[in-house]
Parts: C-alpha cells; sequence; structure tokens
DNA sequence: CTCCTTATTTTATTGTATGAAATTATTATC
DNA sequence: GATAATAATTTCATACAATAAAATAAGGAG
C-alpha cells in the first residue's frame, strides 16, 4: 500500500504528478512533502509548483503550504457543463435511485483514484457518502473501485470473473455497515465509461437484491443510450 | 481584443496555456483549432494534449476534439473544501444579498478570467448569472473584471481612482440591463483576495444606493476578519 | 543567540522538448 | 468509388529547457 514513489520524466508529467499528492485528506501539503510524497528534487518540484500556482491551479497559503488553487474550479465548470455523460446519466441515475429507493452514483477513473460524476441520494440523506466531485483512491478498495479495475487495471482471475458477471458485489468492504452493488457502464460502441454503484445498508439487502438491481439498471441506461452489463 | 497568441516556454507552461483555450463558449477544440488558438506547433500541442488526457484533466470527445475532463472535478472538489475563502464568505455573501436584496458575488482572478467563487442570489431567480465556478474573460469587462484589473493588472490613472475610490461601478457593461458595484476585499493583513460584486437591474439602482451598500459590505466581511474598500 | 528545519537560488551538465517535413487517417467532393 | 482536401500522427536531428547537488537564505524553536 506504499506509495508509488516513482516520479514520471519530463516536466508536464511531474507537475500532474504532484497535483495527484493532494487528495481530500491530505489537502495542504508544504514543498517537503511534496518533495517526498512525489519522489522529486526539491527544486525541481519548486519549479513546478511555482507555475502551477502562477496560473491558479495551485494557491499558496499563509502558512506557504500548497493546495488546489480557482483555475480547477473553472475547469471543472467547463466539464460538467460539456460532458456527455453527466447530462444524459442525470435522468436514469435519478430513475434507477428512485426504483431501488437506495443511492445511486456513478463513478470513473481518474488515474488512482475514483472520482463521483453523479448521484441520487434517493430518498434517503447520508452524509456519508461522498459528493460529486469527491474522488477515493482505487486502493481503498470498495465495489466501484473493483469494477472499475477489473475493466481498467492489470487483468486477474478475479478481475476476468467481474467482467464475464458483469456486476461487483462488495460489503462492508469500505464500510462495515454497508453493501454495495457496481455494473459497469459502456458506450454504445462498447467502450468502457465507468461504474453505476448502487449502495444502501447491509442488513436491509440481500445479494439476490442488488443483482436484482442490475436489470433496472441495465433497462434505465439504455434509454440514455448506454449500455451496461456483462463486456460485449 | 484580439487574442495573444505567443505560448510560454516550457512544456508545463504550454500545458497551462492549451488548457486555458477552453471556456464555458469553446468548451470542445480539436488540435487544429487548439493549436491555431494557442500558437503552438500541431505536434507540441498534440505531445501536451495526450498527457493531460492520461492524466484526466482533458479528454477525447468522440469526433476526435478534446474538453475538459473529470480531473478537474477531483481537484474543484478539494479546493472547495479546504479555500479558505469559500467557506469563510458564505456567511457574509447570504447576508449582504439578504439585506441589499440583490445578487451579491464573489470572484477571482485567474489568469485572463474571472471565476465566480461564491454566490447568493437573493430572492430573485435570474437565471442570467453564470454559476459558481463559472468564468468570464477579463476583456469582457463588468465592475468585477474591472476591479480585478485595478488591483492586479498593469497600473493606468484609471485603475488607481477605482483603488483610491474602493469600488467600481459598472451600468451595462456587460448587461444593458444591469448595473454593478465592485468591492474589493482582502486578507486580514491587507492582501488582496478579489471582488465581492453586487448586481441589479439598472433602473432600480441608483449610483448611491450602490454607494450605499458599500457600508454594507465592510461590515459584513469583516465579521469573517476580512477587509475591503480602499487599499491600505 | 544558536541550532535545526524548510525554502530558495545558482550553475554546469543532461536530457527532454522542439518543429519541419513526411506519413497516415479521415472526411468531403465530384 | 476515386480524388482531393483537411486533419492527425510519427519521425528525428538540433536546440534549449529541465535537472539536481550544493550553497545560501529564511524561519522557528529552545
Amino acid at each position: 500500500m506504499g506509495k508509488d514513489n516513482t516520479a514520471p520524466p519530463g516536466v508536464l508529467e511531474r507537475a500532474l504528478w504532484l497535483m495527484s499528492q493532494f487528495s481530500m485528506k491530505r489537502p495542504r501539503l508544504q514543498l517537503r512533502e511534496l518533495a517526498e510524497l512525489s519522489g522529486l528534487d526539491k527544486a525541481t518540484a519548486l519549479r513546478a509548483l511555482r507555475t502551477l500556482v502562477e496560473w491558479g491551479y495551485l494557491e499558496r497559503n499563509s502558512d506557504g503550504s500548497y493546495s488546489p488553487g480557482p483555475a480547477n474550479l473553472r475547469m471543472a465548470s467547463i466539464f460538467k457543463a460539456t460532458s456527455n455523460f453527466i447530462s444524459r446519466l442525470e435522468v436514469p441515475i435519478a430513475s434507477i435511485s428512485k426504483q431501488v429507493k437506495q443511492t445511486t452514483s456513478f463513478f470513473v477513473r481518474s488515474n488512482e483514484e475514483r472520482v463521483c460524476l453523479a448521484r441520487d441520494h434517493a430518498y434517503q440523506d447520508f452524509r456519508y457518502f461522498i459528493e460529486v466531485g469527491g474522488s477515493v483512491p482505487l486502493s481503498e478498495g470498495g465495489a466501484a473501485a473493483q469494477l472499475l479495475l477489473a475493466f481498467t487495471g492489470p487483468d486477474t482471475e478475479r478481475r476476468a470473473k467481474t467482467r464475464a458477471d458483469g456486476y461487483y458485489i462488495s460489503r462492508g468492504e469500505r464500510n462495515k455497515h454497508f453493501a454495495s452493488i457496481a455494473v459497469p457502464l459502456f458506450e454504445s460502441d462498447g467502450t468502457f465509461l465507468g461504474a453505476v454503484t448502487i449502495t444502501g445498508l447491509g442488513v436491509e439487502l440481500t445479494d439476490e437484491d442488488l443483482i436484482g438491481f442490475t436489470r433496472i439498471v441495465h433497462k434505465e441506461v439504455a434509454t440514455a443510450g448506454f449500455l451496461s452489463g456483462q463486456a460485449s
């Protein structure tokens, strides 16, 4: 579970690598930490950080530490406005969540994290879930992470099975009390997009319940022109 | 007016320069356009775009064009969670907006754009305004843009006056029917942060009304430990 | 004031970024 | 279906920007 300390070559990749060191849990990092985490030389990191700050992708805090800057908001805003799937998925996600009476989300992989692009909390209002835009390292597991890895990670026997099943069920993997099922979502041409995940209280949901939900997912995403289930 | 076609040196800056070509109005750009807009060689742009896509900051659309990617959402989400001013400003902004019965916003400069970091629509619900995260080129003017330029741009006589006044009023500058006043916001140590802007219908608001609002702004932002008004 | 940590600058050296040209893919036109 | 036209991608010798080690400066703690 150790961080991969091998920095990529080239300034650009190194700068993005530096950005990837920030997370909800570590939103503020100082030069020393960034250099350590990334495995980059202090001077090298400093130069990249400076330009990132200059362009607003990071900002320098009064205590000298760095954290994400407002330029990300600008880009995220454009992303939300253009991303074909965010808009196309909103209706199906809401509809699924209403029918299964559980929280439904959509995750994509962004490097070593899963990012939540859409979510409908159904009638429940757990403050437990991460919000749209929130991200969690894939290494922390959970149904969505396993499914994303099955389709985008190096192949293993288990992952082949997940792809063949067309779903992945997790119980208490990330949180003791919850159970989730993750189903792959494909563009109509078969390209893999991400994971649709339904999450609820473990005690209320049997595996059969969860597997039953997949039919609803298939049906609803189809209305927006997506495919889900087994890889073609 | 005309785009500054001069690309900066260095891969990182050039990549960020490419990112800055995207906007709400031009959310999808193809290689050719990006190369033209940025003044970069096609091959050079292509290399940068590839790594940006690889890291999720851009994505490639089915038609081959590029647009902002999900990684921006991840970073924006961390930004929102840590940005000291977003959380500290929420209460004052809401309170101002309630008292003046007009839409109140907070903008920062991010390169050649102004980005909206907070906004309260008061009781009105104009769909007219850009939303939080939305951005507009500074060149398009408006009270917020003029104020941001007065504090962060090259000095002119007019901008010196704006700084001395501690506000900038615009009427119909960006939209015929609206009038706005922008007031600078400073950290308690005097560092400039951005522009607090109050906007309403021009016919309903005299300059005296707008200037009167500044007292309310001063008072409210002070409760959160900020300064506003003339530069110290 | 002194010691320790972290940030920044400097510089000779290394290595990656560059862009013009050639190639391939894609799309439009006849 | 062939041809032209536009856009995307690859190649490669050269130039220029990135590198990292060391030295210096700045900031805190005791």
